[in-house]
DNA sequence: CAATTACTCTATTAAATCTATAGGCTAATG
DNA sequence: CATTAGCCTATAGATTTAATAGAGTAATTG
């Protein structure tokens, strides 16, 4: 499941690339409308800005706003950068691989094989999917 | 990401369908081959009985055994008993839906209608995937 | 029938993660 | 220079995860 912070994310994003792309985008405005705590939506904006996903402006007329084109920013980006690995296990994580304490040949190990397997799969969906198909859906 | 207790399951299942079905498998002998930790592992196969999956016996010649055939058990079974929802967000889950708090509409919600999309294409393949095949892979 | 074996039940706990809030600071605008 | 709006640090409650301890119960076997 996706955290809270991931689904606020999100929804954060969808919100601000369905508006006028020209002026920022108030973290109030965001909470309000999509019923997100704001002081948790804070943090995760200023998550996506370190990530280089979106900029921002402070003081009056300031606000978030996306530093890249809708079509460029895939699911699969969006939620490693929010919620981590989209793996079912670590050692199946093409980002944040680890390998497991057990299992001593990951080769023939069955569940990393069925695993990966799943990965890819999920993959080939969020890595086709962007954030301009969510805001028109 | 699966918890432990999933992954540890899981092979513990692929290791009781691999043994000769007709002798019950010893929590310990699954603890020290797959390197689980056994107090542990007893609490999840004490769990997977309670679900129907496993068949236990006490005593001298007991353990655990299965009580399905290892081809009717799918992974999407499996890992709803063992981690919960397989959805990425309650309010699309099959079996453990939950409405959002926020979120007015979700009939017009993209990223409910975005994250249905993602659970009939990972459960495609969890629902067609039996333990039988991960005992052979 | 008693000793042994092996699963069962209850309880507890340490650690990690998630969710959220508070309050002061800094930068931009007009 | 006052106001606006994002930035930074700290904290904290709740929940979940991972694991352990120890006594209890049922089945087998000699």
């Amino acid at each position: 499941m996706l955290s809270k912070k991931t689904k606020y994310g999100l929804k954060a994003l969808i919100y601000i690339a369905r508006q006028d792309s020209t002026t920022p985008v108030l973290i109030s405005d965001i909470s309000v409308n999509e019923q997100i705590p704001k002081k948790f939506l804070e943090a995760i904006l200023l998550d996506l800005k370190k990530f280089g996903i979106l900029g921002s402006k402070k003081g009056k007329g300031g606000g978030y706003y996306l530093l890249k084109d809708p079509k460029t920013v895939t699911a699969a980006t969006l939620i490693r950068v929010l919620d981590g690995p989209i793996a079912m296990l670590p050692c199946v994580s093409l980002n944040y691989y680890e390998k497991c304490d057990d299992c001593p040949h990951e080769e023939v190990c069955s569940l990393n094989k069925f695993l990966a397997e799943v990965r890819d799969n999920t993959l080939e969906l969020l890595q086709h999917k962007t954030l301009y198909d969510l805001t028109v859906a």
